[in-house]
DNA sequence: TTTAGTAATTTAACGTTGTTAAAATTTTTG
DNA sequence: CAAAAATTTTAACAACGTTAAATTACTAAA
């Protein structure tokens, strides 16, 4: 009884958390790290700003919370679709693929995933255990590609290399593709993920077999 | 004479102009565009933070013109490595390999180009003129890479994916690299360099052979 | 059901940010 | 030397993240 209590307690407790990420979830995504206030996420949230700081213990903390939610969900969609594909050859496929798509799809984890890119995210201010667990995550999400590339005859390091390389590459095209300086260079979206998916992933599974002689 | 008189004090002007952009570059680089206060620009080039607004619109004014000479000189870089090389494979080899070094040579201006990725510079607080002229300092330090590409046989179009797709990749892979996010996966920063150069400018060369027939 | 205690939220304030207007200063011109 | 123009400073604004103290809402015991 008195832990029935206590978890009514702290499960209302976490509804109002959740509530107050749903909001932060938007203004990050719309507004980024730097530009989204906490006076709008409370507001958005019914709340003051300074009502915020009960939950969460800073702004980078509550980003990276946000952001820590949006890697395991890339994580999902990148297993599901690796655990569809028959051959490690479609594996590899799948999981390059997949990644693209689910930021060309979900625009708004894109903008969350910016501050991966920047220094800005400092273990000091944030705490060095929810740096490693947003490490964690973005390497669960990127780990098939690496045992896609074993399966096929690789190392395993050469299998974390195209892992890594594959992921910059990506993230770099769809970073130009979302902010749409690209189409200044007169290339469209649909152009560049076929350029990515054909000249890249084949050409990924071709390196491979060259590699390991 | 009222013209040497008048070029006199703009030479002046000009003079002090480039003596804040100096201490911009600094901070811009040290702390991001975010991250850079005004005053601490203001501080370092010995001047009152008003006073910058005589001789800037704004800080993103000073951002772009700080950014758009890293740019510029990344282009004669990259220009002076391609009229080095003979063959036009060479050419798009030596044309990838120097943008990518001159990031992991100069990575102050890395962080200045961040800001490329972001929808933040917004051409209605910029000025539409000072975003073109951006871009096209951007593009013209890229443009060797789809030139040579069309001498190897790529279409106009092929060259720009080629080009894009290329920037894209190196891009991507700096920033990462930069930001020291990548060490968790076990890579090192030459092992991707060489993965970059190796499994990505040799295949682009095979990739074009393919596709022009 | 009232009371004591704790959890949750607000109010008010601090220092810092980019920016602006007006005053003060330096420099050039007639 | 005086008038005019160019340059810099001082002072202030609203908005930001954050904190401490005061206040309200809620739960537990008597």
């Amino acid at each position: 009884m008195t832990e029935n209590r206590q978890s009514r307690r702290e499960a209302v407790s976490e509804r109002k958390r959740e509530l107050i990420l749903d909001a932060a979830r938007q203004v990050f995504a719309e507004e980024g790290l730097d530009g989204a206030s906490l006076r709008a996420i409370a507001v958005r949230a019914g709340y003051t700003p300074a009502a915020l700081y009960f939950h969460f213990d800073s702004k980078e903390a509550m980003y990276a919370e946000v952001l820590q939610t949006s890697l395991e969900s890339l994580g999902a969609e990148v297993g599901s679709a690796v655990s569809h594909a028959s051959s490690p050859h479609q594996k590899l496929k799948a999981a390059a693929m997949s990644f693209f798509q689910f930021y060309a799809a979900n625009p708004r984890d894109l903008d969350l995933g910016f501050y991966l890119f920047r220094g800005g995210m400092k273990p000091a201010g944030l705490g060095q255990d929810r740096d490693l667990r947003l490490n964690a995550a973005l390497e669960a999400a990127l780990h098939p590609i690496a045992e896609a590339a074993v399966e096929l005859g690789a190392s395993r390091q050469q299998g974390n290399l195209l892992m890594v390389d594959c992921f910059a590459h990506a993230a770099g095209l769809l970073l130009l593709l979302h902010t749409g300086r690209i189409r200044m260079f007169g290339a469209s979206a649909p152009e560049l993920m076929e350029t990515y998916v054909d000249s890249r992933v084949e050409q990924l599974g071709q390196g491979l077999r060259h590699a390991d002689n």
